[in-house]
DNA sequence: GGTTACGGT
């Protein structure tokens, strides 16, 4: 398999705004595991060290507004195309299927010229599809593009803004492709805003990267010439009805969405009204957090993490990256790992193990390291007995999502290796034998402090109650080890540094 | 007027 070796790269398997994981590295993230086989490589963590409102990643949650899994468009032949009766015809966007035609109507929300002879309209009658294009509120949106995941992993905008969706959120929207002659007439006469119908419009399911319905309105090949789409009358009841829906919506988003764009005045006893719902949940808050919000969500300014071009990204699009699903010519491949860099904001709910005497190993520890020693790095004309091989640190931390408000209950974590080099940067101390050196101990659990807050108290005292901590951006690679003949993902700190 | 229709990301 292409990832067993490292001599190629799959597409997906390049790290997010960087070069690609060198065949070393690559080699390294597998070498390791044969390094230290003994080692957990799951959740090495003792039931009694989990506090029990904590469920770290495998078994993640599916993200609210996800869109669901299970839907499967229902699949015509090809061919099989057939024309619905008179009325069927008139459908709301919501009733339409696959391979059949229809003659919509509805308002244009976009106009895009896609080449001289093709338009694209977006077209919506505020009825909701299954089937369709889920487009996000601008506020969903802004939060996708905070987390530096807005369609764009590699960061080619680079943080250029998109153009919010002037369209109704939701499944609402049909994009409907037109071709000549319908594209001309289209391009010179329909703006956005308008109310137009269309005859004979072909909808089918689109099994490309966007899985969605959508429209063709292809030339007549009967009468050439003729356009087949107008501009509706007004007092047409599809039209009336079309504009009474969007009312309705208007009304739904603005009681979501105070703060949001309306488009009538709100009137003063509204905006009192709104005014005590936002100072009610002020107070509701000052009383859950007492004057340690600020530290919450704070970043946490005694950690530097390097790297700070690499987008954010949540932990529950580290666990569920898309690339994950390899399309090789073979059909869809479920990749076990993949070698990709990605910096998040987190804070930590619990490591391992338990003790921080035990952050550090011996390489003479059979138990630790089954690695011969290397012949070439002794002398080999000494006859004295073999140096010792001294120590390394080798810890877990779990982080959950900062974005989850701090004492979230079950929240989603990431498990991530704290080891070698990247401990060493983080710490900025060499690891010893730290049952032989309390002054190094106390210096380690001074340090980790700062990165986790009250934590390693509460685990001594048995607390399961989640730590007060501070937020911070961290990098994380995520690379595969071989363990028993099938890879395992590793999740690993780096560029972190304690100040 | 329909056992009707392609073409492009």
């Amino acid at each position: 398999m292409a990832y067993a070796n490292g001599n190629k790269n799959i597409p997906g398997m390049l790290m997010s705004g960087s070069r690609p994981a060198t065949t070393e590295e690559q080699f390294y993230s597998i070498e390791l595991r044969h390094a230290f086989p003994h080692l957990p490589t799951n959740a090495p963590i003792s039931a009694a060290a989990t506090p029990a409102a904590m469920r770290s990643i495998p078994n993640p949650q599916t993200p609210a507004g996800a869109p669901p899994s299970t839907i499967t468009p229902s699949k015509v032949t090809p061919g099989s195309a057939i024309g619905a009766s008179r009325l069927d015809r008139q459908a709301l966007l919501k009733d339409i299927a696959a391979d059949k035609y229809y003659d919509p109507i509805g308002e244009v929300v976009k106009i895009q010229s896609a080449s001289f002879d093709r338009v694209d309209i977006y077209l919506t009658d505020y009825t909701t599809n299954r089937l369709f294009y889920e487009y996000l509120s601008p506020e969903d949106e802004a939060k996708e593009a905070g987390l530096g995941y807005d369609g764009d992993p590699m960061n080619y905008l680079n943080g250029k803004k998109k153009a919010p969706w002037p369209g109704p959120c939701g499944k609402m929207t049909l994009l409907v492709t037109l071709w000549l002659p319908h594209a001309d007439w289209v391009r010179d006469n329909v703006h956005p805003g308008d109310y137009v119908c269309m005859k004979n419009v072909i909808v089918k399911y689109n099994e490309g990267s966007f899985s969605r319905l959508e429209g063709k309105l292809h030339q007549d090949r009967k009468y050439p010439f003729r356009v087949d789409v107008w501009k509706a009358k007004p007092d047409e009841p599809r039209v009336k009805d079309l504009v009474l829906r969007k009312k309705e919506y208007l009304a739904r988003t603005k009681t979501a969405n105070p703060g949001g764009k309306s488009e009538s005045k709100p009137s003063k006893k509204q905006k009192r009204k709104e005014q005590r719902v936002k100072l009610l949940e002020e107070q509701h808050k000052k009383q859950k957090e007492p004057a340690e919000s600020s530290i919450f969500f704070a970043s946490n300014t005694h950690i530097r993490c390097q790297d700070l071009n690499r987008p954010l990204v949540g932990i529950s699009k580290i666990w569920e990256n898309p690339h994950l699903e390899y399309e090789s010519p073979n059909g869809i491949l479920q990749l076990p790992f993949i070698n990709m860099k990605y910096r998040a904001r987190v804070r930590v709910v619990d490591f391992w193990p338990d003790k921080l005497e035990n952050f550090s190993q011996s390489l003479d520890s059979r138990a630790y390291n089954n690695c011969p020693d290397e012949p070439d790095s002794q002398d080999m004309m000494s006859d004295e007995s073999p140096q010792p091989r001294g120590w390394e640190w080798f810890f877990y931390v779990w982080v959950m999502d900062a974005t989850q408000p701090p004492g979230t209950r079950d929240p989603l974590c990431l498990k991530l290796l704290v080891a070698q080099d990247d401990a060493v940067f983080l710490l900025k101390e060499n690891a010893t034998d730290l049952r032989k050196d309390p002054k190094a101990l106390a210096l380690l659990r001074e340090k980790l402090f700062v990165l986790w807050g009250n934590l390693e108290e509460l685990k001594a005292s048995g607390s399961d109650e989640m730590p007060t901590n501070t937020a911070f951006e961290c990098c994380i690679k995520e690379y595969g080890v071989k363990v028993d003949d099938e890879y395992v993902r590793v999740h690993r700190l780096f560029g972190l540094t304690i100040v």
